[in-house]
RNA sequence: GGGCCGGUAGCUCAGCAGGUAGAGCAUGUGACUUUUAAUCACAGGGUCGCGGGUUCGAGUCCCGCCCGGCUCACCA
């Protein structure tokens, strides 16, 4: 249902008007000398120009006026004087409304204040708006209308615009970073028999070709792994996950992530990778390594500090953390203003500690290494160590940024792993992965980097929905 | 899911102790041939998120609901 108000009305009456005088309400192509920041640029007093755009100042004076047009790259001013349009094509611009697309053409001056314009011989009306663009001081500020109606609050934000072109930069920069280095972009399936590759609850579906159920993936990783098992040796895939979870501040259903497999490397080869391409990013985009929001700047700098986690625990935890028994423990742990439920045993009281103490106090980045083994089965188990595993989280701002593993390739442990996760539901065993690995996967290196949070930390926007074009929202009134 | 805050004109926001709903921008009319948050004069514009209740009277107080923000929890 249209909503209909006095605006409206008066618009479409415009349009009428300016029908009845021989423009089109919704014109077709209008070829331009160039986007209005060219025009800008290459300036020449005295050229002739044709330019297009919304318009989104009119300043009328009379028999003369001003205006100011917005495209894609930036904004310019016309300049339309009655004794040079002529009688009718000046009248007719009376019935221009604010956020009408509009073409021009005329002769590029500047005004006695310097500014570049167009005094402009014809124009044409390309698209009449029918609605009010938003405030064109304060801009749109009701976060709300922004999220559900992105299009008035890039029309109306420019240092929006700014973000998501940002955005796009970023993900230029890393395909350009990990291209020079020989890596290979591949697509796998997003739509999964079996969600796998990470813990957490899917989206389901239902195909009807082929009368099953099926999932949106969580995590493409374990068909990146056939492809190292088919002889890419360096992949990445950079697109879309989801997860059938809540929405934060940090969360969308829908989000984008890097993942990169190195075959013939290790847990050391995909870190080293990981620094390099945050750092080239951040160099290409922001133009040095501070970056964060203005109010709490986070420095890039290498080198990244390196600790392992049971390391970090004994430094908040104390020193005899590991020979703590479990009721020791969950005391001390609720010494330190954790909640801890009775049930709990060591590993899980020892990461809540992460979570909650550690965690968010590691702004510069971190690498945070040797996690134990029963938070992440699909990693190598450290030669030295069965109790942890070989891998790192990269911490940057508080935010787990990007994991790293040293990938497991047995097949028979990887077996083990998935039937203890899969708790007697054979069904949830990923058979056909299995039968990929018995054919011989590469040792490899792998990591995945979750895009909105390196965009987030790039732009300084504390919420993710800040980063993604159209964030997902509750139907309202639904 | 809990707590706190918010939803008033197209937009940005005021609205006191319950007493006829306000401003700026935008819109309309008029003036103005180098303005740029143009300026000047006048005018129009409201389901105060939705539904109940209290009251002579509710934007304002009470209850329920919807949507959003922050935060805590859950979700490894």
């Amino acid at each position: 249902m249209i909503e209909d108000n006095e605006y409206r009305r008066q618009r479409l009456a415009n349009l009428a008007e300016l029908e009845k005088r021989g423009y089109r309400g919704y014109g077709g192509a209008y070829p331009r000398t160039a986007r209005l920041a060219e025009i800008h640029a290459d300036f020449v007093e005295g050229r002739e120009v044709r330019a297009a755009g919304r318009v989104m100042a009119i300043r009328h004076m009379g028999k003369s006026l001003f205006a100011h047009l917005q495209d894609g790259s930036g904004k310019f001013q016309i300049y339309l004087k009655k004794d040079i349009l002529g009688d009718e094509a000046y009248e007719s611009f009376r019935f221009v409304d604010l956020g009408d697309q509009i073409g021009a053409e005329g002769v590029l001056f500047k005004t006695r204040t310097g500014e570049p314009t167009i005094q402009v011989r014809s124009w044409t009306l390309l698209a009449k708006s029918l609605r009010i663009p938003p405030e064109k001081w304060h801009g749109l500020q009701d976060v709300e209308t922004r999220y559900r109606r992105r299009y008035l609050d890039l029309m109306a934000n420019p240092d929006v615009v700014e973000r998501f072109v940002k955005r796009a930069a970023i993900l230029r920069e890393i395909r350009a970073f990990l291209d020079g280095r020989g890596f290979l972009e591949v697509e796998t399936p997003m739509i999964q028999p079996l969600a796998g590759g990470a813990a957490a609850r899917p989206f389901e579906t239902y195909y009807n070709a082929l009368n099953a159920r099926m999932f949106l993936r969580i995590a493409p990783e374990l068909y990146l792994k056939r492809l190292l098992v088919g002889g890419f040796d360096r992949v990445y895939e950079l697109n879309r996950n989801f997860r059938n979870e809540g929405l934060d501040r940090s969360h969308n259903p829908e989000f984008t992530m890097l993942e990169v497999y190195a075959a013939y490397g290790d847990l050391r080869t995909v870190q080293v990778l990981v620094q390099e391409l945050i750092l080239h990013v951040a160099q290409c985009v922001v133009g040095g390594w501070t970056v964060g929001p203005p109010e709490r700047p986070i420095d890039l700098t290498p080198p990244w500090r390196e600790v392992p986690y049971a390391d970090l625990i004994r430094e908040v935890a104390g020193a005899d953390w590991d020979t703590l028994e479990v009721a020791a423990a969950r005391l001390r742990a609720q010494g330190m203003g954790l909640d801890i439920p009775e049930d709990w045993d060591k590993s899980a009281i020892t990461h809540e500690i992460y979570e909650k103490l550690v965690e968010k106090t590691l702004r510069t980045p971190t690498f945070v290494t040797r996690l134990p083994s029963v938070l992440i089965p699909l990693a190598r188990r450290c030669d030295d160590d069965p109790n942890v595993v070989d891998v790192f989280e990269l911490v940057i701002d508080g935010r787990e940024i990007a994991p790293g593993y040293s990938e497991l390739n047995d097949p028979l442990e990887q077996r083990r792993r998935f039937e203890a996760q899969a708790d007697g539901d054979a069904s949830k065993v990923d058979e056909d992965f299995l039968l990929a690995l018995e054919h011989g996967m590469p040792p490899a290196g792998g990591m995945g980097l979750g895009v909105d949070r390196l965009v987030m930390l790039l732009t300084g926007a504390d919420s993710i929905r800040d980063v993604i074009l159209f964030p997902q929202m509750k139907e309202k009134g639904g």
